[in-house]
DNA sequence: AAGATATTGAACCGATTGGTTCAATATAAT
DNA sequence: ATTATATTGAACCAATCGGTTCAATATCTT
């Protein structure tokens, strides 16, 4: 069975002997949602395993423990599955801020909200080094959403905008796995930009 | 060891035999805290045991399960910890909003933020009835929070505010287990009151 | 076919999980 | 002293936890 999108694409160079059949990407962007519905302590080794289609040997093989499976999808996330590219768009403004907001449950993926967001109640039982990952993550989001309000004139000072707009998501995302109709959230994310405007 | 404020209140009559030791809202009010921090899986007896100071047996004459402990501290704080009758002072209005915020981190108690909020995250792995309780107890504090807004003279509708409102408290919340500085949680709220009185 | 590598399944480990049972003991009223 | 109740600690239980090891097998290159 052939469970991975391009192994054989990761292997620096082509040797003799079966091909590998799944890679780290793969693993990681299998596992992730796991994590993130399950939390990391009740999400089981036996969990993972059907989740990735992966063995335990294979998990173990890869992964030296299930901390450093989670730390890694905290970094793929984090490079690849986050949307705060969407924050560099040009050009800047409430346009990129309310786009980023509605990222959060309009994209493809299954889970609602973000991965980041999410972690944060695990902090208690995650490695220092997630921790530390998703906290820089915190204050690089607020830095460029802090670019993208300077982009507009508002008569407040820019600053506490964007750390409104950071506090905003933070609450935004909770409640969507908590409600997770659509109209809600648009309307939701509607009368915040109405409040943003008038700032 | 006598580690209960006031077991005998509890007792419905006076029997003779060995008095009680313990009562179900002290080991309520000890578990909580526990649950509070590590969330409802990484909470073990061995924990709970040490932080009631009852043993396991003890526990499991009170309760039947780890489960029914559970939605019995939720419940308890719902009843007695939470701060939401705050929001009922006399007059309605921006002030109630504004010690309602502010009580999530300047309260007596060790554990910032609020417990039905960290509760949030662990809605997959906890009683059916906990996330019943925990629901209502929202849409609860979002009727109280419109009372106090319609106290007020808005531009806006009364109604989105009342949702911001409850939105930043949820984001704001799930910061105070991050960044526990009570300089900056000061701030946070000043410049959100800031923009409430712009509304 | 031979050699190299990838992957699996199963067996195993010690520790811990939530949960049960019960004898022993402590503390009260009678 | 007797009786009734409260509480403890320890012994269990089956299940699961994260983690390790390894023989067997599958799949490739040569």
């Amino acid at each position: 069975m052939i469970n991975c999108s391009d192994p054989v694409a990761e292997r620096t160079i082509v040797s003799r002997g079966r091909p590998k059949n799944f890679c780290r990407t793969d693993i990681l962007e299998k596992a992730l949602p796991v994590f993130w519905q399950n939390g990391f302590a009740s999400t089981s080794l036996q969990l993972l395993e059907q989740a990735t289609g992966v063995n335990k040997s294979g998990l173990y093989s890869e992964f030296e423990s299930k901390d450093v499976l989670y730390t890694e999808c905290i970094r793929h996330y984090l490079a690849n599955g986050s949307s705060s590219e969407i924050l560099n768009r040009q050009p800047l403004g409430w346009q990129n801020i309310e786009d980023f907001i509605r990222a959060a449950y309009c994209g493809e993926s299954a889970q609602k909200g973000c991965f980041t967001v999410s972690s944060v109640r695990d902090f208690a039982n995650i490695p220092d080094e997630a921790c530390d990952m998703v906290g820089k993550c915190f204050s690089d989001l607020e830095a460029v959403i802090l670019q993208n309000v300077q982009a507009e004139t508002t008569r407040m000072d820019a600053r506490p905008v964007a750390e409104l707009i950071r506090i905003f998501f933070f609450g935004f995302c909770m409640e969507l796995g908590w409600n997770t109709k659509k109209a809600t959230a648009d309307r939701k994310v509607k009368n915040f930009m109405q409040v943003l405007y008038s700032l």
